[in-house]
DNA sequence: TTGTACGCGTTATCAC
DNA sequence: GTGATAACGCGTACAA
């Protein structure tokens, strides 16, 4: 690896000197300029990003903090935020925390060993000491935290709308997937929906779920046809388990969307493939994470930043799984 | 952040003390030890990695570059590496290629520019100067280059697999999407393929295609039916393509898999959720990338490695898309 | 306009 | 057993 003492000795200057004109701090006459930038291109030398961590005691680092990239959901969140990044010169130390927080403390410290700048993390533990107690920017990303920075979709908004989109086409007994109790967004939308079935007096059912899994999802889908024969209306907390319910009524022998209507939550790439496809609410999830990657952007270059919290909209799909509205 | 010098004060040693009981080398004395660890904890001390990196010329740190995180296929493989790698105390910085050479540059500079240790990879450009330059271990994942490190499924044997099943289960109008030419492993099952069809002396047509896009794949979908209209097998280049074509079946109101049979490649999650689901190769797409983040750490952790090349099997997930096999 | 010298936090070498 | 101290590569006072 070359140093900044080789590109000196080959243009006969001093480090300072090269450094000035790597930096653009300081002046340095034109000729030197050359002098030094000919013996960068020559010697193929760039600048060692550790030393310069060490010295102004940050790096170029970001670290990002996802429950599981193999989530469907996810990957949409990481693209979005890395492509922001790479676009301003910043990079992505990246871990799957699987919703546990003793991970997650072991990945935050090892962010911070690294002279991480800011960190982007879907906890579910938010107010945890280990968030809290951090020095650096953090923005919570599909997650809220009082008012802490954070970019997250209008879910509770979502749950509303999808509840009364399967009300207006016809759906009189429902059945609600509550998602996982840890999981606040999935709670959300949980709640959402319920305050407009219960305005409108619609009886309605809930089967709690604890995780995001197909096969987990299967279970609860044959519970719901199980307990309660007569659902014309599933509201699942996510399209992942909405997918599970679908496949369940086929198995069943069901019509979907004229027996039972099915509506998901997120639009992952997977819900308009299915057949019959499936309606959801969409998350924009890619727009999440760019944001997400912004706002943490801003917080590290600036001092002040007035929208520290940035709730995007979510919007009715409709497909396949709901009936026609009349 | 507290320093080793915080820790030194506090246990009234030097810092060549704390050091050495850190990392446990050299002598000291069982209850200064105890000073140190005790001192450690007390103001909650951890060592600055990037310091650590700057005097080692190391760090704990591997680059992971994958083409798009986005496409179903990778989240597996990035989980996998990055479960083993977690094991192991290292950790990943990710990017984005987009199969692209220039941001691959781009992002291999400020890897090393980090002191990254190891890089793993899915290039299509291995024989890149950027590659066989770098004089810090890669291994090529899912891709592969004459003796260089690399971990990939046995995918031309996929693509023999794939020929036999359908021919075995009755297809003779076979249509074949041959997958972006500059994609050596998507190249590869075809060549599988073909050889297989050549040799029983099956009719078959070939359409190319450029990525791995649905929205492009609907075009190339329609193609098919369109020029060999009694096409009556399709091998698709993968399962996100074998999904468009399957859907443009079911909109032409044909069979599947009666009228068409239609076989993915990858088994990527979507597939087993399709309706008919869909048949296909199966590569271990998780195992690929646990096995390619353990072949990396023995490359840095090891001299010697006899094990250079690490090539998995795949298989035929027969389901819906296919016939019955008499 | 340029160079010298120090410090960032750590580890390793060499005295003691 | 333990402590000074040089070195890792860089950026910045400060001096020249």
């Amino acid at each position: 690896m070359k140093t900044i003492k080789d590109v000196a000795r080959m243009a006969e200057v001093s480090v300072a000197t090269v450094s000035r004109v790597i930096n653009e701090s300081g002046y340095v006459n034109v000729d030197t300029r050359k002098r030094v930038e000919a013996a960068i291109k020559e010697i193929n030398y760039t600048p060692n990003e550790v030393a310069r961590s060490l010295y102004k005691r940050k790096s170029k680092l970001i670290g990002l903090l996802l429950p599981d990239i193999t989530n469907p959901f996810f990957p949409q969140l990481a693209r979005g935020v890395e492509d922001r990044m790479q676009e301003h010169g910043y990079r992505l130390i990246f871990g799957n925390s699987d919703e546990n927080e003793v991970k997650e403390l072991d990945y935050i410290r090892t962010f911070v060993q690294n002279n991480i700048i800011g960190v982007i993390s879907s906890t579910n533990y938010p107010e945890s000491d280990i968030y809290q107690k951090l020095k650096i920017p953090i923005v919570f990303l599909d997650r809220t935290s009082d008012d802490n920075p954070s970019v997250y979709a209008d879910v509770r908004e979502g749950g509303r709308i999808a509840a009364r989109e399967i009300v207006d086409r016809g759906s009189k007994r429902i059945t609600i997937l509550q998602g996982p109790a840890h999981i606040k967004p999935a709670q959300d939308r949980y709640l959402g929906a319920i305050e407009v079935l219960d305005e409108l007096g619609i009886t309605y059912n809930v089967i709690q779920t604890s995780s995001f899994s197909y096969t987990d999802a299967e279970q609860w889908a044959k519970e719901i046809f199980d307990k309660y024969i007569d659902t014309d209306g599933v509201i699942a907390s996510n399209d992942i388990i909405a997918t599970a319910v679908l496949r369940e009524a086929y198995r069943l022998g069901k019509a979907v969307p004229e027996d039972v209507q099915i509506i998901g939550f997120d639009d992952i790439p997977l819900s308009s493939l299915l057949s019959p496809s499936l309606s959801t609410i969409r998350q924009p999830a890619y727009d999440m994470g760019r944001e997400a990657a912004g706002l943490l952007i801003k917080l590290i270059e600036q001092d002040k930043v007035d929208e520290k919290i940035i709730q995007l909209p979510v919007s009715f799909v409709e497909r396949e799984t709901t009936r026609r509205k009349n």
